[in-house]
DNA sequence: ACAGTGACCGTGACGACGTCACCAAGTGTG
DNA sequence: CACACTTGGTGACGTCGTCACGGTCACTGT
């Protein structure tokens, strides 16, 4: 375990660090929260994202093996509060360094100064581009990104979620998500049914999705 | 001149950099393309925006004295491409420094990195904020907080701007703004020009853009 | 087996926002 | 003064967010 760790972050080598597993539903982080350690995703899957009392919420991007989340580096190097909220979605092994041993590690390794700079950039590309979206294109066009997203992530086109969490994800209202599956289901392009979207026309969905 | 620089930027100093003068309306550099030198920015103001075919554009933030454009440092140390535009508000006294003095800058001075890191995380967390709004408030609490801001940054209640630009600066089209602009007026929170909005009641306005 | 409960989904009505088409009034230029 | 351009105003309509329901399914305890 130790092993595929290093192998994702090898500049971890001379630093102490915790290993811990987090199990689904656990934070990780919750936004306006201070920071304490910072972790770095072995395996598994965190979720991180921005919600609105309203009840409503929006995801930012997802953490998988080898990356870090650099919003508690954030935190670390500049700005002390957490800018948004990540829970494990995938039972999920990381490591945690302090805040101190991971500032002193940017002092030493350019290794690691390299491996942080290029998720920064990564994850202000992400943010950006679902700016993009989120002013720009209409509702169908991002759901039908995000179905063919999940399909690719999970490897199946039967996806099992519920309405409600690709509102959560897509940052709409329930309401609009099955609006729009309808619109999708008239067209053959997905079927549904409780808790499960199939999607039957990859292609269709990606001409809508582009 | 040269003084002016180094205080604000005092980690330049043994590094090569050219400076240069560019003037209202200038491009900064452009969204899809590369990244050739990196800018300091000594005075004057820049705006960062997206834009999209349909001729609407949205404003990300404003680089001032002591900013620096991350995106491109971004292109500089991973992601090849540009994220977004930029182009000169006001006239701008500029340092640029190739990426290659950049990248060995950053290897050297932990005073750079710890300006660099700031910066990002500043960015990112500007970014955020601006998601969250886009995605969760109304268009007359965002445009409240807009005039506000503008009234702050040019010490005056005087806005000398259309409701075109307005609109492109919070990413809706022309027509909402007027609509939203008359709501305004109707409740004497501001009066309107050709070219010109007028707060006269910032307390109002801050009401709804809180 | 049955009632109770909660998760999940469907729907209609309405307000907020984006888009389109078009027009009116002010501004600058030759 | 004529002309083109910029700026702003407006009505109609489609998309999206919100609200208030009501219905169905699964799971629980008795």
């Amino acid at each position: 375990m130790e092993q595929q760790a290093l192998e994702l972050f090898p500049f971890l080598a001379n630093t102490p660090f915790t290993e811990m597993t987090l199990s689904k539903g656990a934070w990780m982080f919750r936004e306006h929260e201070g920071c304490g350690r910072i972790g770095f995703v072995i395996g598994g899957s965190v979720k991180v994202f921005k919600e609105h009392p309203s009840g409503r919420s929006i995801t930012l991007y997802r953490l998988g093996p080898g990356d870090s989340c650099i919003l508690s580096m954030s935190c670390a190097m500049a700005n002390p509060i957490h800018q948004a909220s990540a829970v494990v979605e995938e039972d999920c092994r990381v490591l945690t360094v302090t805040t101190d041993h991971f500032r002193s590690l940017m002092e030493r390794s350019s290794e690691a100064r390299d491996y942080v700079f290029g998720l920064f950039a990564a994850r202000l590309t992400d943010v950006l581009l679902l700016l993009e979206e989120v002013v720009f294109r209409r509702m169908d066009e991002r759901l039908a990104s995000i179905l063919l997203e999940h399909a690719v992530r999970r490897g199946s086109d039967e996806i099992h979620t519920t309405h409600e969490q690709l509102a959560e994800e897509a940052g709409t209202a329930r309401e609009v998500v099955t609006r729009v599956l309808r619109e999708f289901v008239a067209n053959n392009l997905v079927t549904v049914g409780r808790g499960v979207v199939t999607i039957t026309d990859r292609k269709g969905l990606a001409r809508i999705g582009r």
